[in-house]
DNA sequence: TACAACATTAGAGTGTAGTCTATAGTTGTT
DNA sequence: AACAACTATAGACTACACTCTAATGTTGTA
């Protein structure tokens, strides 16, 4: 796959996947074989990272942290341990986040009783 | 309270508060009564305002979304009805983070399955 | 073979949310 | 009065995550 037809997929645009790639989340593979260009070639799995991105970045995670887990899955960058700490971390933050948005529900909800009682 | 005060209370640096002033969020007052200088000061709301920020900052909302909950809260910008449909609009938009969330939380369970499986 | 549609790179520009600097004036303590 | 510590404003600078432009080359179709 080209960089245009990855994208029509995933509906991120070929300048941002080009982006993503100078980041280091994703890494399309030129066709050595091929000796008048030099087009990278995307593969299955990168569409699931730029899925799994647009994913993590919707919910708040930074492009360092999603390198991180994509590298903690995907890479051999890292041992085990490492991998399962990251992911740990990972699942840490999010338990926090879950905790911090339950927050703001009911903080926002009193601000609705606040209103419907006139009392600002 | 002048700045500093309200700064250390908070934990929000002068330079930010003077931005979130700037950006609408809060509003200090000036004492019509002192003639020498043109300090602001702030009052216990802009405490809970401040608090409210670091919070809401802290889930992703922006600061035009923040403001936007302040006003519906705080001001008679508003009608009541509203002020009561931004605020649905808040929580719906939580709601749905917290379903992203939970998804997350699952697909990074199971990368952590994979890695304890030597899958990758 | 013309030419539209695609590919690459470097680098410039944008929006958001700060963060810092410079300048100038004010307040409180010695 | 001297001086440290505070305050205000304008505007420069930063980091992040894109987003776009320009220049140049390649591919596929009429």
């Amino acid at each position: 796959m080209l960089i245009n037809e990855i994208a029509k997929i995933t509906g991120i645009s070929a300048h941002t996947i080009r982006f993503y790639e100078k980041s280091g989340l994703i890494e399309g593979k030129r066709d050595e074989s091929i000796k008048t260009n030099n087009y990278f070639h995307y593969d299955e799995e990168t569409i699931e990272k730029l899925e799994f991105i647009s994913d993590a970045k919707s919910i708040g995670f930074t492009i360092r942290e999603i390198g991180q887990v994509i590298d903690a899955w995907y890479n051999n960058k890292y041992t085990k341990n490492e991998k399962l700490s990251i992911l740990d971390e990972k699942l840490l933050s999010l338990e926090q986040k879950l905790k911090e948005i339950k927050e703001m529900k009911n903080q926002i909800e009193e601000f609705k009783k606040d209103v419907l009682n006139d009392k600002c």
